[in-house]
DNA sequence: CAACATTATGACACCGGTGTCAGATGGAGG
DNA sequence: CCTCCATCTGACACCGGTGTCATAATGTTG
């Protein structure tokens, strides 16, 4: 069992090694004759190339760093599945980092990150995709990086994001259709960009159907549990109390269901709650939640298929993309009688 | 701004670079003054050492592997955070390798990951904890790996594992201080050695207290919401119906609540239910929902740390421990009337 | 103080690939 | 048949560290 390396390769197929490395990389002006010779050998010893020697010598390491800090534990998974695709794809591998944003040091932390990692590419998720502070940093550091969700669209950036404005403008709709005009609203967290574009949805939805924004409905949140808990509680304490809340989050949203549940609301007799993201708690309670499904994986995905392009061949044009969220209506939302 | 080499490292402190790598390396016979010297040279320098030359040389990756197939999202999230924590603090990084223990070719799958990865090692997370092929695989090809939460505890495996018995017992033995008798049981996946390990818990307890073990209050089912949702309706339709669910994890636990809400029992009044694993579900729902929490994070971090240090320096005896699972009540279990 | 053991240091090859460049080979054109 | 150019190919240095071993410097002993 002894270990292939290209030198074995090259001695067995009797040519150099350099030779073998052009096949490797599918490098031109090898001979087809060559080229069939040493493939052959591949197979017939089971040669794969070190990736840390390759590392080395090209000054890589064929792995990409993912960046989170959020509390939603669906989220973070479908983000790396999406990410993870696309870099098994290209032979590439995922370094997870999760961290703090408003730590004390994130530009330190990345730096350090960056150094001893030697990461090719970074994919930047929520709330770090927004991060201007961040971005320049690895701009100047000369970093390749891909954005998801994010806000910035700023030509210089690979960018994939869902609408969130629209999603928010449609789950609103939704709700004015089924009769319901007092409308709370839960904010997310305000580093996130959705946070405002869910609410720019909100407000559009009323406003294109003439119903005055109440500010009294509008509670502040940071799209963890907790937080939805928080604002549940002012919310269903107020007077008159609104029909229908609309939270930024599924997580925020089950909070709201759950304090109803306990107040003996009915659910969505006398309340109705919708969320947002299609979280898989969205449907493990009940009712289940109406509420907005984006498209995770495939934004991270397509990000980091952009990124690793971007480093194997860096091109003038950028790539962008907004992809559609799309309505799922549950039990948790009902005609306002 | 240039890089920093040993090379430059040596130069700039006026000796040989093989002397500079026994700074790095903590290795014995250098001069105090020299080393002092070095030191301040790496401070002055910003000297860190690449992770990829080094790993060559050494024939090390300092990457540790972490398999898991499991659909709770909340579970990989928390492994993989003690699995960072444990990395980071010997400067290693985590590489997630999502796959199917039922695939048709997990064995070449890994395989292909160790060579084209070069992982220092492994942290298998069940179900593969308890797949003796894979680890019969992974002894013969002399890779080092550490098993979480797995019923294999053969002195030649580093193997953390919390006491599933005993936390299903107590939590059976909750159930039965409250005057239940009639405990229906959802099974959890086959392919985990906590399936079996929680129904004997239950098994022990009924037994200790002299009730009989009813088979058809038993259900299979296999961790995931769906199962616990068809377990649900076969176990809401008995006749007479038992006074209390105990599901195998807390999704199933939820799929159960949700029906039995859906149906209009009251929960705990009409139907006590608790599930397994302390997820963020069991609080986000209402009824909270009774559970044992698993220091998963703890048995994980634990894990790869003795991992790094197995890799770092073989031992003979090899580390094996079983944590404590402790009992939670929430709203979901109530005297049986 | 000679003889030897111990500690400190550096020269050099090596890990397994890739980049550069010079030289070999082969076909087209005059 | 010779020149010229395009296509192949390999020798060799190099990426940034580590291992081996010889040698220099220092300490210990009789």
């Amino acid at each position: 069992m002894k270990k292939v390396t290209i030198n074995s390769v090259a001695q067995y197929a009797g040519v150099s090694k350099k030779t073998v490395s052009r096949v490797l990389n599918n490098e031109p002006n090898v001979s087809p004759a060559t080229r069939e010779k040493v493939l052959k050998v591949f197979k017939e010893l089971d040669y794969r190339p070190n990736p840390i020697a390759r590392g080395l010598a090209r000054n890589k390491s064929f792995i990409i760093g993912c960046l989170y800090d959020n509390p939603s534990k669906s989220y973070i998974t479908r983000v790396q599945s999406g990410a993870l695709e696309a870099c098994h794809k290209h032979n590439y591998n995922l370094l997870i980092h999760p961290c703090e944003l408003r730590g004390e040091a994130l530009i330190d932390n990345i730096d350090q990150l960056l150094t001893t990692s030697r990461l090719d590419g970074l994919v930047l998720t929520p709330p770090f995709s927004d991060s201007r502070e961040l971005i320049d940093f690895l701009k100047q550091k000369n970093i390749n990086y891909a954005l998801v969700a994010s806000a910035i669209q700023d030509d210089e950036s690979i960018s994939i994001c869902s609408n969130d404005e629209q999603g928010a403008y449609e789950l609103t709709e939704h709700l004015i259709a089924l009769g319901h005009t007092d409308i709370a609203f839960i904010k997310g967290h305000p580093d996130h960009s959705a946070t405002e574009n869910r609410f720019n949805g909100y407000k559009r939805a009323l406003e294109q159907h003439q119903i005055p924004l109440q500010e009294r409905l509008v509670a502040e949140g940071n799209f963890s549990y907790h937080s939805g808990a928080d604002s549940a509680k002012a919310i269903l304490d107020m007077t008159p109390r609104p029909s229908a809340v609309f939270a930024s989050n599924d997580y925020m949203a089950a909070a709201v269901l759950k304090l109803a549940t306990q107040r003996q609301l009915r659910v969505p007799e006398d309340l109705s709650i919708a969320g947002f993201d299609n979280a898989p708690i969205a449907r493990h309670i009940w009712p289940g939640l109406t509420t907005i499904a984006q498209p995770v994986e495939e934004m991270t995905r397509l990000a980091v298929e952009q990124l690793i392009m971007q480093i194997s061949e860096p091109q003038e044009q950028v790539y962008q993309r907004v992809l559609e969220a799309r309505l799922i209506t549950r039990e948790s939302t009902a005609k306002n009688h």
